[in-house]
DNA sequence: GCGACAG
DNA sequence: ATCTTGTCGC
């Protein structure tokens, strides 16, 4: 795995960077941290944070000159502390042009920086091939999150032929990355590989697992479904139950492809019990046909939307 | 140029 | 993902 940046350690520090009388857009910070796709994490952040009196995230605003909120809720208490500093305003919005502010490039990376690499080193190890062993033992993982900052991850072990549970495993720790999208695996994957290594100590090793979240079916095909094959050296299949990224054609058939880049990156699964579909995308070593197969021998479809071990996982990481 | 964005 | 209130269907 990579290091994985304390987040909101790096704003708390940078923001005390912002000169008084002077804002940063939110997506200006982001693009400071290595991905502008991050502005509504940084927005996030400015909304919900550990404040103090002397924190200067009121000059965080948006690219429109509007102030966007504040921590305490009072945005007109963030509208007076700029006014106070001397923050132009015209129509009731920061001048930008007069008070916007951005450091000296310095040249540094920025926090994502290292995670957009750990990304483009999962895609170009990332085995999109025929499965090379039996499937005898299947396994769905997702994690819940009982209260904030804490997450429960669970992993549910099935027959692959019979879909009864062998096997059950829950893991609870501290998750301190947020939640950005592109980024779920650097949130999710420690606890995931912690409660790996908690399976092999077992001998509990599954055949092929689902992940709940994506794989190949991302922006940069790293999603956490394929960071995790990667890293554990296992089958692993996505499934998502809302689409990231790409298109898919309008139409009534039951597997329809998803687009991006003129490349098919997954498929689009709608049972008749919902007009709702699912996603399903290779993990790893894995082929797409093989993928969307299994997942159909994987599915109780006069239970449940999902496939089988991804209920489960579900339903067990909740408890 | 702007909006959309797994869990 | 979680929270919260209201509604629908078995």
């Amino acid at each position: 795995m990579v290091e994985i940046p304390d987040l909101p350690a790096w704003l708390n520090q940078f923001l005390r960077r912002i000169p008084s009388g002077k804002v940063m857009t939110y997506g200006d910070v982001a693009r400071l941290m290595g991905d502008v796709s991050a502005a509504r994490y940084v927005a996030e952040y400015g909304r919900r944070h550990e404040h103090t009196s002397d924190c200067p995230c009121h000059r965080l605003v948006r690219k429109t000159g509007e102030l966007g909120q504040y921590v305490t809720g009072d945005v007109q208490e963030k509208s007076v502390r700029l006014q106070s500093e001397g923050v132009i305003f015209a129509d009731g919005k920061v001048d930008l042009d007069r008070s916007g502010w951005q450091p000296e490039p310095n040249g540094l990376p920025g926090p994502l920086s290292g995670l957009l690499a750990y990304q483009d080193r999962i895609s170009e190890a990332v085995q999109e091939c025929a499965l090379k062993n039996n499937i005898n033992r299947v396994a769905g993982v997702d994690l819940a999150y009982p209260e904030k900052g804490i997450g429960q991850a669970a992993c549910v072990i099935l027959n692959a032929e019979t879909l009864e549970i062998e096997n059950e495993l829950i893991r609870r720790e501290p998750v301190p990355f947020p939640y950005i999208p592109r980024y779920l695996a650097f949130r999710e994957l420690p606890l995931l590989l912690s409660l790996w290594e908690e399976l092999l100590q077992q001998g509990e090793e599954p055949d092929l697992i689902f992940v709940d979240g994506n794989g190949l079916l991302h922006p940069r095909r790293a999603g956490i479904a394929s960071c995790l094959g990667v890293e554990i050296n296992k089958p692993t299949i996505g499934i998502s139950k809302s689409l990231l990224c790409g298109t898919v054609p309008e139409g009534s058939d039951q597997e329809r492809p998803v687009l991006y880049h003129d490349q098919t990156i997954g498929m689009a699964i709608t049972s008749h019990r919902s007009s709702k579909p699912f996603y399903v995308s290779v993990g790893h070593q894995i082929t797409l046909s093989e993928a969307v197969r299994w997942m159909f021998r994987s599915w109780k479809q006069a239970e449940h939307r999902l496939p089988e071990p991804i209920f489960q996982a579900d339903r067990l990481s909740r408890k």
